[in-house]
DNA sequence: GCAAAAGTGTTATCACTACACCCATGG
DNA sequence: CCATGGGTGTAGTGATAACACTTTTGC
């Protein structure tokens, strides 16, 4: 044992975020303790006693969404000392991406829990809306590099979708024939013979991912929009 | 005050870089807790009760190296069960950037430190060495889009110098002509009329950082390395 | 005068961007 | 038949990478 050293609080906060084929969204829960009761606040929980932080953080995921094996990352460790009013509480944020017709079938209805269109998000608790802000920069930074966005699609979704989701990430419009080509181009989308005709009368061919070359390629450096320069 | 929940030590610790216009190294201490006593690590301590973690982290780097105003980011929260033996901890881990020769002059005794070549470091205690390839992985990815190795460097430095720096770092060869083109290209250097005798007979020119484009583009994506899509 | 490191230009290739028309279909 | 959204090709431009010789000076 360390002797007379302070031991803290230590939180797992997520950060959600979804996608419905056409806008990116942000799971919200309405907070159940004490303090700011009905507010809206990140999913989160404390660290216990024998769990990791992907352990912690996985386990929270699914007592919100019922989602196991989906895509999760450190995002920062927030460690202000008045972050928590209660008692002082660092937290530890991870994001999460999300199919949200695939959670839709899963969700756990003992959160009263709603998707927030990223655009249009209610006032959250503490620093929750810090760490959301950091997460979207993250997720910015990271897709303009890495294919990561592809954890936001089903299994199979087509061009137009996959833009519009890079529309909204990137909050600017891009050139359908240069993002068709650049896509194309990272060999790590395999064209479908059916067609998804929800969207449009003359339908848009499906595409899956080749899993073998993405899990190659996800660290990879790739150039996934235009312009990456005028990024930040 | 939330009840019934665990709290856990926090700890800070700090990979600290530094380059001697040669070699890139990293400053580690002999341990003088009790348990692995005499043993390298990083240099850490723990979060005090009303210490935020960035006050923390200059706090730990300071008594070691004397130095403030140093460059620091928050690398990665640690929080496995069992990363310390005597008593669960997570630990916050940051690293910091130094111009080693700036350091000579300011160092603190008190601790048994020594600069390692990054190249040939000895084993380190817990998961330090875990850290320290984090902290390693993401200097390079960061030095590929932005200007950070500048924070390595005296206030004034060469072009050898600089590439010798980035060679280092991505532990390979660059191109000359292309390394000063590309780095020029910038704009954030400024030539100096003095040169450098020390490193050759013909002697190289000073350069020195424009610390107002600096600051507008630290956060700009700029292109330093060739082929950066081979980065991993 | 020679060894050792610094400095400098050109060319070919590739990647990127901008741009406009035809296609398929449901209504 | 027409409105809607999906799909495709090209040409000009700019960035990148490959490459070799001259300069300086301490010894």
């Amino acid at each position: 044992m360390y002797h007379k050293q302070t031991r803290i609080l230590v939180a797992l906060d997520c950060i959600i975020f979804g996608f419905d084929g056409l806008d990116l969204k942000l799971l919200l829960v309405q907070r159940g303790l004490e303090y700011e009761k009905g507010k809206w606040s990140l999913m989160g929980g404390f660290v216990r006693k024998n769990e990791d932080f992907d352990k912690g953080s996985s386990r929270i995921l699914k007592e919100l969404t019922g989602l196991e094996g989906v895509y999760m990352e450190q995002l920062f460790a927030f460690g202000d000392v008045n972050r928590d009013p209660i008692e002082r509480t660092v937290s530890v944020a991870y994001f999460a991406l999300i199919d949200i017709h695939q959670y839709e079938e899963q969700i756990n209805t003992d959160y009263h829990a709603e998707w927030f269109p990223i655009k249009n998000t209610p006032k959250l608790i503490f620093d929750h809306q810090k760490m959301v802000d950091m997460a979207k920069e993250k997720l910015k930074y990271k897709a303009a590099f890495h294919p990561i966005l592809f954890e936001l699609l089903p299994e199979k979704f087509t061009l137009p979708q996959l833009q519009s989701l890079f529309e909204g990430i990137f909050d600017s419009q891009f050139d359908k024939r240069n993002f068709s080509r650049k896509l194309q181009s990272t060999k790590l989308l395999i064209k479908q013979k059916d067609k998804d005709k929800e969207g449009s009368k003359k339908g848009a061919y499906y595409y899956k991912l080749d899993k073998r070359r993405y899990a190659a390629n996800f660290h990879a450096i790739l150039n996934l929009i235009p312009n990456p320069g005028n990024l930040k």
